[in-house]
DNA sequence: CTGCAACCTTGACAAGGTGTAAGAGATGAC
DNA sequence: GTCATCTCTTACACCTTGTCAAGGTTGCAG
């Protein structure tokens, strides 16, 4: 039953899968808590067939997770990380996921907190974060940003923070202005960045 | 059948409700998906009874968590926000959240995190961010913490890395010492603390 | 263009969860 | 001791996940 998908015959089953998975970040975006049923009729597609490519729930959530994540770590790399001061690579860095998060906003504030396996989580975000660790650690090594606070923990907290301003768009208490406003300066000011321009975009 | 609590006959009805309550805590902090069945057991009691006390598994959850946030604010209470600098207070403070969320890890992790209504969970930590909010605007008043970024903000922000120090230790990425350091640190660099002491407890 | 394997679908089932209901029994307040 | 209040038992309807088997379609190889 489980398309073998490296075999024979895959043109259509290539085919539901990807609209399985594209109904699910749809849907799942809009209700996180859609019944593998719902995903199935949005799909166009039975929910039998669904347990035919994904085993369960759970692991089409996986799945639907990584293929946003795809899309975030495209529009990271097109930012050009290993290129100008590490400063300014990171603004542009978080610029590009905040775009990215904001066409997913439900989906990325519920779900990937929903996650059951701590180490899951931490593999699904590693290829964002690398590219988080990467930038912060140039900018600690050019002297750009402070290197009391190891790499590790400032990467989950500039998540963590544009998790932040996130929800506060999301819950109508900040404007995406002044939320991209603040969450600059904060990263900024955790991570010791000297010469803070504080707010660049401000007056 | 709903326990009327505020008239005649409530002896044993406090008591159940009482226990339903334990039981929730305990046993949502080790699984947060347990069921209310599991509940009911485990406070020697059938599940009507526990319908009969809460309307629906969300509200059993809400009544769990505000005890949990109850505690919380009584240590926050207990450590004396309104003396000494306002920089004392506030990790005098984050130090009292720690050790009452350290006690619920997982229950504060998962749970509150998959509230459904983004303004009932502000509600929920109202009590606590209130208490936040007075120590930080405090110390923006008296010039030892920056006035750029808004008390709203600077807040949510706390909060938040309060939970990512949380995660790091769950997750078994960071020991408690080093955990509470890089909060320390962070916080007060975000907030633009003067004179920094940036770590006060280290070599 | 025919065959066959791979794929999808229909239908049915078991297990487990939430929420509701009615009636009998236990318990505490007065 | 009475009676309202609370709890228990039993039963139901509904939804969701996950599994199974049998039959119908589709696409690729030859």
């Amino acid at each position: 039953m489980t398309p073998r998908q490296t075999s024979h015959r895959r043109a259509d089953a290539q085919r539901s899968r990807a609209a399985i998975l594209d109904a699910a970040v749809r849907l799942l975006n809009t209700r996180p808590d859609a019944s593998v049923e719902a995903i199935a009729a949005a799909a166009g597609v039975t929910r039998q067939t669904v347990y035919a490519h994904f085993p369960s729930r759970e692991q089409l959530l996986t799945a639907a997770l990584d293929r946003v994540s795809e899309e975030a770590v495209a529009a990271m790399d097109a930012a050009g990380l290993d290129t100008g001061p590490a400063t300014d690579a990171l603004l542009r860095l978080l610029d590009a996921s905040s775009r990215t998060a904001g066409r997913y906003p439900v989906l990325l504030q519920k779900i990937s907190q929903l996650t059951v396996d701590p180490h899951t989580d931490h593999d699904r975000h590693a290829p964002v974060a690398d590219r988080l660790r990467r930038v912060i650690q140039r900018g600690q090594e050019t002297g750009e940003f402070d290197g009391r606070l190891s790499p590790d923990w400032l990467v989950a907290v500039t998540i963590t923070l544009g998790h932040t301003a996130g929800g506060e768009i999301d819950a109508g208490r900040m404007s995406g202005k002044d939320a991209a406003e603040a969450l600059h300066t904060s990263v900024l000011r955790v991570l010791g960045a000297v010469a803070p321009a504080e707010d660049p975009t401000g007056e």
